[in-house]
DNA sequence: ATCAAGTCTGAAACTTGTTCTAGATTAGCG
DNA sequence: CGCTAATCTAGAACAAGTTTCAGACTTGAT
C-alpha cells in the first residue's frame, strides 16, 4: 500500500508544470470575468477563450461553472488570509478582533464587488455535487476567524459561536450584493453576532 | 387624483377571477414539482404544461423561475404563519421561544425538502431584480420571529439581533440542504443564535 | 525512439431558461 | 351587440451551461 495514498485530498494526481499553469489561467480568467459583470460575466465559452483552452478541458478542470466560481473564492481566500496574517487584528476582546477581521475582509470585497457577487452566489448555490469545495472554504474561513480570536483549543460553544458567525457573514454579504441592506447594517450585523463570543468567554466587558 | 393608487404595491391592477385561477394553478404546479426534486425539477416548460397555461403566459405573471419560486416562498410562508398562530410556542424565555418557533418551522422544511431546497436557493441566488420579493419574504420571517419574542416595539437592539437570526436561519438552511450540516447541527445553530436575544433584555436566566 | 494511455482541441449537439411573433380569445365599453 | 385593447396561445428562436466525439498532441514506460 503506497504512503501517500488515502489521506486529505482524495487522489489527486500530481498535475504537470503545463496543467498546473492552464488551471492558474482558467482561475485568473474567471477572475477577471467575474470583476467586470459579477456571476453572469462568467461565461463558460469566455473563461475557455480568455483562458486559451478548449471549453472541454475547462469542464475536466471544473465539472461546472460552480465548481469554477467555489475554486476562485479558495484561490481569493488564501490570498485574504496572507493579507490578514500580516497585519493582526488590533481590538482588545476576541469579539472586537474577529468583527475587525471580517470588516477587513468586507472591505476587500466592496473594492471588487462584481468578483464578490459572483463568488458568494456561486459558494450559496453549489448543491450537493460542490459540498466538498464548499466545505473547504467553510474550513477556512473558520481558520481565519480562530485566527482572529486568537484560539488553539476553542470549546464546542466556540465552535458553534463561530458558526453562526459564519452564516451570518454568508448571509449579510448576499442581502448587501442584493442591495436590501447597505453597508452601515451589514457593518451591525457583523458587530451584533460577534458579540456571542462574550458569551463563550469567562472575561466579557461592560 | 384616484384615492387607491400609490400606496404600498406598486399599482398590481386587480386581477379577474380567471387570472386569479391561473396564477393559482402555476403556484400549485411549482410547489408539486418542487415538491418531487428541488430546484432543478422546476423547469418552466413544465409548469406551464403542468398548470395549464402557455410559457409566454407563465413569464407574464412570473417574469423568471426565480420570482416563481419566491413566490412560491411567500406562498408556503403564508400558511406557516398561519399554522403557527394557532399553537403559539410555550417556552418561558423570547429566546426558547423563537427556537422553538424556528425549529417547528424546520420540521415541516423537513417534510418536503425538496420544496425547500427550491425555495431557499432561489432566495439566495436571487439578484437585484428580484429584491422586492425577497424583501417581503423577509420582512414575513421577521414579523414570524417577532410574534414568537411576544414584542410590541422592539428596540433597534433587538431588530439587529433579529437580523442575525434569519440570517443564521437561511444560511443554515442551506448548509442542511447541501447536506454539509446534520439535523441536529442546524438545531445547536439555532439555539445558539437565540440566546443573542438574551443579551437585549434585562432577565436573562442563568 | 516507440508505443499505449491519457489529455487536449475544435466543433457540433443537447438542455433549459428566456424572448419573440402572429394569430386567437377575452374583457370592458359604447 | 360590436369594437378595441389587453391578454392568451402555440410555437419558433435565441442564449448559455453542459455533453459528446473524432482526431491531434503529450507523457511515461519500455
Amino acid at each position: 500500500m503506497p504512503a501517500e495514498a488515502s489521506s486529505s485530498r482524495p487522489a489527486t494526481p500530481p498535475l504537470t508544470e503545463r496543467q498546473e499553469a492552464r488551471r492558474r489561467r482558467i482561475l485568473h480568467a474567471s477572475a477577471q470575468l467575474a470583476s467586470r459583470g459579477g456571476f453572469d460575466a462568467v461565461q463558460m465559452r469566455e473563461v475557455a477563450e480568455s483562458s486559451q483552452v478548449a471549453l472541454g478541458t475547462l469542464y475536466r478542470y471544473f465539472p461546472s461553472k460552480v465548481h469554477l466560481l467555489v475554486a476562485t473564492m479558495q484561490d481569493q481566500l488564501e490570498h485574504m488570509h496572507g493579507t490578514l496574517r500580516k497585519k493582526p487584528p488590533a481590538g482588545d476582546t476576541a469579539a472586537e478582533r474577529v468583527a475587525e477581521t471580517l470588516m477587513r475582509a468586507f472591505r476587500a470585497l466592496q473594492r471588487e464587488p462584481h468578483l464578490a457577487d459572483a463568488m458568494v452566489r456561486a459558494l450559496t448555490f453549489a448543491d450537493r455535487s460542490v459540498s466538498p469545495e464548499v466545505d473547504q472554504v467553510s474550513r477556512q474561513t473558520t481558520v481565519i476567524i480562530l485566527d482572529a480570536m486568537g484560539l488553539e483549543h476553542p470549546t464546542p460553544e466556540q465552535l458553534s459561536a463561530v458558526r453562526v458567525i459564519e452564516h451570518t457573514w454568508h448571509s449579510a454579504l448576499i442581502t448587501w450584493l442584493s442591495g436590501r441592506a447597505s453597508i452601515a447594517q451589514v457593518k451591525i450585523d457583523i458587530e451584533t453576532v460577534c458579540r456571542l463570543i462574550d458569551l463563550t468567554e469567562p472575561e466579557g466587558r461592560t
